[in-house]
DNA sequence: AGTGAAAAGGCTTTAAC
DNA sequence: GTTAAAGCCTTTTCACT
């Protein structure tokens, strides 16, 4: 699927505010409303648009803390590691998991509600998984950009 | 400020479909029409609710590559680590940035129109920052997970 | 603090050009 | 792609519980 100028300034405006009618996005844009609404509906269809979401402050909903954590695994055929990024991904605490080269074979963003939570987490879940080799946390200090993609 | 579980079930819901109707939310967490918007709006004051965005699929707006990018200062001083955060910040293709605990001072996550793009970024942004004692890039093979907070 | 209803207005969606 | 029109649905408020 081939977005032009007009598909891409719109999911500027969207990105923005999620929220916004189609009146506020059309006028942005500089197109009618009609082929705005058209275009929307065209990328939710496509997979383009993958959904509509709140950013939530972490903090104030009982996640105060953060972690990067790298993972190596034992195996390192395709069905191994991809039967782990799915028991990764079952852990509701796991924000974001990202297969990666290098000399780790994933990285994880992890959100507790605080270190004991933490430990928690790594000894019941994490670590239950088989076929974890080593693994590396870092705490999250401060977040410094949480952005979206330059459209 | 504090939230009971009625707030928690509307940010569940808004992180589900951020363009969801009062009508569906009070419909989804059982509390009629006004208490609900009351809420969004004390959750939006408060800065509970940071914004509204949409989830872009960056491969099909011309991102098809990502990487976690570790870096590590010269220096470790509040005020270096925080200005260099500043103009890590500033650069477009970084979508998130953490300063965090351990072996490395930073950890990104970069999009990128593709390798050539990637160098490019590197050399004439990246490290046009000074600064930089070390860097360690790891391309991203597979997203397996890109989720809400659990509430 | 929540309910329910009511008013006003804006929104989506369709159809004609 | 534009403009216009229909009607539904939304947000927002208010009186009451």
């Amino acid at each position: 699927m081939s977005l032009d100028k007009f598909d891409l300034a719109i999911l500027r405006v969207l990105q923005r505010d999620a929220r916004a009618s189609l009146n506020e996005v059309s006028a942005e844009v500089g197109l009618s409303n009609s082929p705005c609404w058209t275009r929307i509906k065209r990328m939710e269809a496509a997979g383009v648009i993958a959904g509509y979401t709140v950013q939530v402050n972490a903090e104030a909903v009982g996640y105060p803390d953060q972690l990067i954590v790298q993972l190596t695994l034992d195996a390192h055929t395709d069905d191994a590691l991809h039967a782990f990024g799915q028991q990764l991904a079952a852990i509701p605490e796991v924000l974001e998991a990202y297969l990666v080269s290098g000399d780790y074979d994933y990285v994880l963003r992890i959100a507790v509600r605080g270190t004991r939570d933490y430990e928690r987490l790594l000894r019941e879940r994490l670590y239950k998984i088989p076929g974890i080799r080593h693994s590396k946390s870092s705490f999250v200090l401060r977040t410094m950009k949480q952005g979206a993609l330059p459209l």
